[in-house]
Parts: structure tokens; sequence; C-alpha cells
DNA sequence: CTAAATTTTTAGACTAATCTAAATTATTTT
DNA sequence: AAAATAATTTAGATTAGTCTAAAAATTTAG
């Protein structure tokens, strides 16, 4: 068994890893989880010593399949949790993360299977991330992003690269969420913004950056 | 804000004060945690410097109603909980209560707030204990128990004096949940056990110390 | 009402997680 | 390839919670 602040840890170096090949960086795991790289090392130590890590000195880390295992069933708990807060209780999909950052830890395996279960077997979370089964196999996600859509066509929102509160806000604010249809109307040349129409013919215009952190896929699928 | 060992502490001594008048002592609350009294006097001094108790050395304990407020709070989320992991995730009713403790403590008012409304407003828990609404306010419990039951007549069963997990299992594995109606067919002199008979016309006899540890209401009140 | 038994508190130590500041290793620049 | 910069680790302290063993206070018994 681990703690609580190993199970961050793990689930840090988990995300980290996903992003890039090479092993992870100390300051990087320091960054994700807002404590010192000082802090970090000492827990990199203890990690190893579990197996759960594979750690040399100044050479980063990789987490091994026993960290793995451990990092998924995590993530898995957390996004059960944000389908239950947002599919049973209501809450907004901006406002569950940090939530589901809490419940991710207490909940035994068996009240998430049950859980799953009840919800119905969830295939992904309220921001589009897949939830891992019970044995830790992932669906792929979607991989088509707004930036890459085309003129005239329709796209289903199905989730977000950037999980950041202010971006899922501004989403919500504007309308643009998982699962609602958009039109796109106009592609900017110079700077590929685009023009994009809604359901309720609402229409608005945003930037690459933005249509590039919207993950969609095509309308009909 | 206090941390979850401290929340502990507040929902033990205030278990332990609902039962007696006078303050509660040390040992009883070092056992009702499975720590030490060493432990005990330690955190003691800390939540009196909180003022969430009064606590004068050598004479024990009594909760304020700032600390009171906090301790109620968190049996309310407690028994929520359990509500909820009984009607909707369908576990047993002696199964519960461990998960429930962890989760007591994660929770957010918030949360509790949807998951209350999502439940209906319950006001007893899974074994028959009152739910402190929003303010704190709790309704009675029963405080009839099948002991105090007349031959011949019918009660239902509404909850438990015994709380402990192998006086639940007994109760779910004889047929014996809240919920149920019974007949009291006889009762003995000698050792005032008595015999009853179930719903599905099973019979079966308890004894008086059962009997007392089982809460009833009169059958259709 | 004193003596024994019990309860409670204090003293001192331990573990987990954290921090700052200093030292060490690695990387980049010139 | 040496010097400068950046990243990482170590050293030493701190806080929360816990423990054991010893000391102090209270309660109970004779």
């Amino acid at each position: 068994m681990q703690t609580e602040t190993e199970e961050n840890y793990l689930k840090a170096i988990y995300h980290l890893s996903a992003k890039r090949a090479e092993p992870v960086n100390t300051s990087s795991i320091a960054g994700s989880l807002s404590t010192t790289s000082a802090s970090v090392t000492d827990m990199l130590k203890k990690l190893a010593e579990k197996n759960l890590i594979e750690y040399e000195r100044y050479r980063g880390v990789r987490i091994t399949r026993k960290g793995e295992k451990i990092a998924i069933n995590i993530v898995r708990k957390h996004r059960l949790w944000e389908v239950f807060l947002t599919q049973t209780l209501k809450f907004r999909w901006d406002e569950v993360h940090s939530m589901a950052e809490e419940l991710e830890h207490v909940s035994s395996d068996e009240l998430i299977k049950r859980l799953e279960e009840y919800l119905g077997f969830p295939r992904f979370d309220p921001h589009g991330d897949p939830i891992p089964d019970l044995t830790g196999k992932i669906s792929a996600p979607s991989s088509l992003t707004l930036a890459g859509g085309e003129c005239d066509k329709r796209y289903t929102l199905t989730g977000v690269n950037d999980h950041s509160v202010s971006f899922l806000q501004y989403l919500e604010r504007t309308g643009l969420k998982p699962g609602i249809t958009v039109r796109i109307l106009e592609i900017q040349e110079y700077d590929h913004s685009m023009q994009i129409e809604l359901k309720n013919k609402t229409k608005l215009s945003i930037s690459n950056d933005v249509a590039k952190n919207i993950l969609v896929k095509n309308y009909g699928e």
C-alpha cells in the first residue's frame, strides 16, 4: 500500500511520462506538484526503493510496470468520479477536477467497480479523457482537433487538450461543451482563427490556439 | 480548517459526549480511536488551543459549540454517504461504515448538499441513525426497542443501537434488516428471549440482548 | 486517611513529508 | 575545454502525528 502523497507523485510521473519518451526530470515533477525539487528527490528515493519507479541520480525517472498500474488505477478513479459529479450530481464540467482529486484517493476498488457499473461503464470523462477499465486498458482518445477541421463541415466536440480551469470556463461561457455540434463557417488565412456556428445559430470566432485545444470527431460518426 | 485526524478526534468526542453528561475522559477517546492516551493528550491540547473543546488537565473534555458544529457536519457527511452506498451502489448495510469513514473527510459541503438532494433528503441512514440537516438539526431517532415490544403485535425495524460489524452481519444473515416487519410470537419469562416471525413466515428466536439493540416503530405508524 | 491502583500527563524519540541553503553534478556557452 | 549557468542532490530543520516509558495526579480500597 502507498500513501496519498506517494500516489500523487506516481500520478504526476505517469502523466509527464505520457508526453515524452525520455525520463522525467525532477523539476518538472516539482512543478506539476507545486513543491520543491528537494522534496521530489526525497520521494523519488522512496518510490525507487519500492520498485514503483526506476531512478538514477541526476538522470531522471521512469515509471515501472508496477508503478504504472497504480497510477492508472488512480486516473481511473479520478475520471469515474468526474463522470459521477457531472452526470449524477449535475456539477459543471469545469468544477469537478478538484473534488475528484480528493475522491480518487479514498475509494476502494470495490466501490469504484460499483460506481462504474452504476454510471453505465462510461468510456470517457467530461473532458473527453478515456477512462481505464479494470484491467488498465485505455481506449484511444480522439486525436482530431477543431484546428484540423474543414470549412462547412460539422464536428462534435469530444474533449479538450488544455485542462486548465480558465480554459474550461471560457468554453463553458461560450457554450462549447463536449457533446455539442458546431459548423465551421470560415477560416482566416493569416492567423488561422475560425468563425463557427453552434446548433442554436450563435456565431462565434475562436483563435487557432483555442481550436487546437478542442478535440472533435466528425459529425455523425 | 482542521486536519482529518483532528476531525476524527472531534467526532469521537462528540459521540462519547452524547452518551453521558460528564466530561469525556482521555482513555475512552484513546479506546474509541485505537490509539494511546499519550497521543490523545497531545491532541486535546491542540483542539483546546483552537477552541474546539474545553480541556482541563486530568479533568477530561467537553466539546464546544464550535467543535460540535464541525463534528455534526462530519456525522452528516458520513450518514449521507452511507445512504448513497446502500441505496445507489447497492452495498449491504453492514459493509458501508468503513467506506463512509473515508468519504466523510474528503467531501466539500457543496458536494454533500447535491448528494443529499440527489438522495431525496433522507432523514435516517441505513442503520436508523438520524442525518443532521444543513443547519445541524437532528431528528429524534426511534427510542423503542424490540425488547420493549408486546406479544402478538407487529413492529417495523428502523435501526440498531449496536453498530458493530458482527452484530450487523448477524442481523443481515437472519434477515432482520431495517424496513422489514416482524411479529412477536412469544416472550420467555426466565430470560426475556423472544420468538418472532418474519413476513415470509420464517420463525426465529432472539435473545434479550439482541432485542435491546434493535430499534423499532409500531407497524403502520 | 493513608496506601495502592489507576489514570493522565510529560519527556524524549520516531516517521512522513516538507522546506531552505549549500554542495555537487550536468549542461551550455564561449 | 574551461567557465558559467542550470539542475539536482544533500544536509539540516520543521511540523503533524504517533509511540514507550517515566513522572505526576487522581481515585479507590483497606
